[in-house]
DNA sequence: TCTGTACGTCGTACAACGTACAGTGTTCTA
DNA sequence: TAGAACACTGTACGTTGTACGACGTACAGA
């Protein structure tokens, strides 16, 4: 069904993220047994990425964890890159996918809004994997599979469809986005009794608009917007303006 | 009116920020003039980021561009991570900002969407600089605003006012994101037409929805939306979600 | 005018990164 | 039993940000 690679070459990234389909080429039988496999390494530098960022995913870290030498995981993985889809593509395969039963398009949608930001929230290193060839792994298109079916009572055509289900993870990745904590937060915070007196100084009368505002939207510290306000808004205003496409009836 | 710092430390952030200002505390006078200034090693950093991306933007090459030694870059700013910020608020306010005349909101928040738009098209690298600093920018408050002026006429309150605009921005920031080419895109070309095949056995008559939609969405190669068409249609949905909250007559 | 001090500049050095390359030893196949 | 295929490892290279100390320049106060 599938043509053998010819020759060993290396298992393509692909075949990596289909490494659990029954078609999917395994690794020649010959050699000494490999102590981890790639679902090893990819579950361990999820791991490591829970606990410690994404900038803690480093090779020699990960080999470490594993208790094998460095240059042990490059058998299992072609390179950081394609680490990092494997990764991305197992965080999407493990999101929970209950079926909508008869539930209508609002509460779908809501409910799909409301796991994305669950996901992006467990796991804020997901913002900063922006591969495309995460779309060709399992889990991502079960997914995509999942969603889609949100917008089903719609009845949009499927390009419309498609973008509408862009337009609300989108908004999504954004609020996720605005909700992490920045990792500077905290020298934010230290300068700010300084840094605020001064600032307050070069304003002088300008901006009049974006002071009162910013005051107003502003929390305590120096973080300008309040981010749980603007998820509730922007949920709203997603539903509304899906809402206009809905037909009457549903 | 600004206390002068104790001693000679390195100047912060948020002075280097204002730099431009009069009040801004300038270096001491004495020692050899400096050959380059901090806005000079800002602008070059912007150049570099311009021609060739932000990963390009390092402080030897930066150095390099200037003709001076690496270390010296360090005079002028503080590290890598602020001259991030630098840089982004250099952009905000090399944006454009003209007054928005008797224009009504739709057309004040098209013209935001699409100069933003416009903004992350010519500067991708924008992208990458993810830190809460930049919003006490001289630039990055000026651009702020501006575009709060654009939604002046809906007569929100300062809190959704605030919300408002992050609904707007995040959009832009998501849409521009999508349209920018990946620059694994050649990769991903070149690989194909073998992954198509393999992809599709993989897949075999599984999710349905996501194949029917994807083919239908995706355009001949692997990119599986169409990004464009989720321009119009979101910033459709964005207008027709703010309409909803302007006063009937305006 | 002389001197101390603040300041710009620079070379060297370090730790950490991804990974190319050249082995070494193990296991199945012919 | 020979050979090929495979997992694994150590060393090494080029790159990054930046800490540190030395050196020279220019102004401030004596």
């Amino acid at each position: 069904m599938i043509p053998d690679q010819e020759e060993t070459l290396p298992r393509s990234l692909i075949d990596l993220l289909w490494r659990d389909h029954p078609d999917a080429p395994t690794a020649g039988t010959r050699g000494p047994r490999a102590r981890v496999s790639t679902g090893d390494v990819v579950e361990a530098a999820v791991r490591l990425a829970d606990t410690s960022g994404l900038a803690a995913v480093t090779i020699r870290r990960l080999a470490d964890a594993l208790d094998v030498s460095t240059m042990s995981i490059y058998t299992h993985v072609n390179s950081r890159d394609d680490l990092l889809v494997l990764m991305a593509d197992f965080a999407h395969l493990a999101m929970e996918r209950t079926p909508y039963g008869r539930l209508g398009w609002r509460t779908r949608v809501q409910r799909v809004a409301e796991s994305n930001l669950a996901q992006l929230r467990t796991r804020p290193w997901l913002h900063d994997i922006d591969d495309d060839r995460t779309a060709l792994g399992p889990g991502t298109i079960a997914k995509y599979d999942h969603e889609l079916a949100a917008l089903v009572p719609l009845g949009l055509t499927p390009e419309t469809c498609d973008a509408a289900l862009t337009f609300v993870l989108d908004f999504v990745s954004a609020s996720a986005r605005a909700l992490r904590t920045d990792p500077r937060a905290g020298e934010m915070a230290a300068h700010w009794p300084e840094w605020s007196v001064r600032l307050g100084a070069y304003l002088g009368d300008d901006f009049p608009l974006a002071q009162s505002v910013g005051a107003a939207a502003g929390e305590a510290m120096g973080a300008a917007s309040s981010p749980s306000l603007a998820w509730d808004f922007g949920l709203a205003r997603v539903l509304d303006a899906l809402a206009a496409l809905a037909p009457p009836r549903s």
